[in-house]
DNA sequence: TTTGATACCTAAGTTTCTTATATATATTTG
DNA sequence: CAAATATATATAAGAAACTTAGGTATCAAA
């Protein structure tokens, strides 16, 4: 398992790429779409996501609609077209990252990815 | 440029891979080094480095050697047997980070890497 | 009926930076 | 030759983004 300090500031790269690409979702079922795809590499813990989508809310890049499943409420959300844009801005500034990290550490990283 | 946010966490995997390629190199030296390599991309804060590279020599990674030029000094580090394995083992961790981020933000991640 | 899964949320504490400041020598430029 | 820039180290306060821990409640299964 790689070190969490890793994951520190793609938390919202991933938020709204995973919305984008999948339309509406909820905060659990983000949870645990992101735990399947990432094999249970990737566990989003309760305590770093809701504040998450709450800031993005706030910031106008994700609405939400309140959906009553019996007793229980859920909270889908879903990306703006200012939230599509930073999606798409995260996502670069994400590979721009990736590839800057290979020129610092190749030649050993180049050959690992 | 990207969000400096994504660097956190990878600052010890640098300087640990970086002085293990290139042998002992100094606090400034790094920094320039750095900077040249990644195209002005990255910039190292002194106020991250320093720190970071007393924490490396306290946990018996790196090892220092204090040398004069002229009136001023210079502070030599070099990797440890126990630094090597730690510089292998972040490589390792980075490199499984950004494939489960391909899995993660794939298809569209995919194609930009 | 109690355990685990589903579903939301907040707050205190930790880590790891950034920003600012301090000190001092060496070199370049106007 | 004076002033600005580069070289070289270091620490400390504050910010950001998490983790850990706790709280509330419904639903399904054992």
């Amino acid at each position: 398992m790689y070190s969490k300090e890793l994951v520190k500031g793609t938390l919202k790269t991933i938020i709204l790429n995973l919305l984008e690409e999948q339309g509406k979702m909820y905060g659990y079922e983000i949870t645990q779409k992101v735990r399947a795809i990432s094999d249970g590499k990737l566990v989003l813990t309760e305590g770093a996501l809701y504040p998450s989508l709450h800031a993005l809310e706030a910031d106008g890049l994700l609405t939400t609609e309140t959906v009553n499943i019996g007793k229980r409420i859920r909270k889908y959300y879903t990306v703006t077209a200012k939230g599509g844009s930073l999606a798409q801005e995260k996502m670069n500034e994400f590979a721009d990252f990736v590839n800057m990290m290979k020129l610092v550490l190749s030649p050993k990283f180049s050959t690992q990815i």
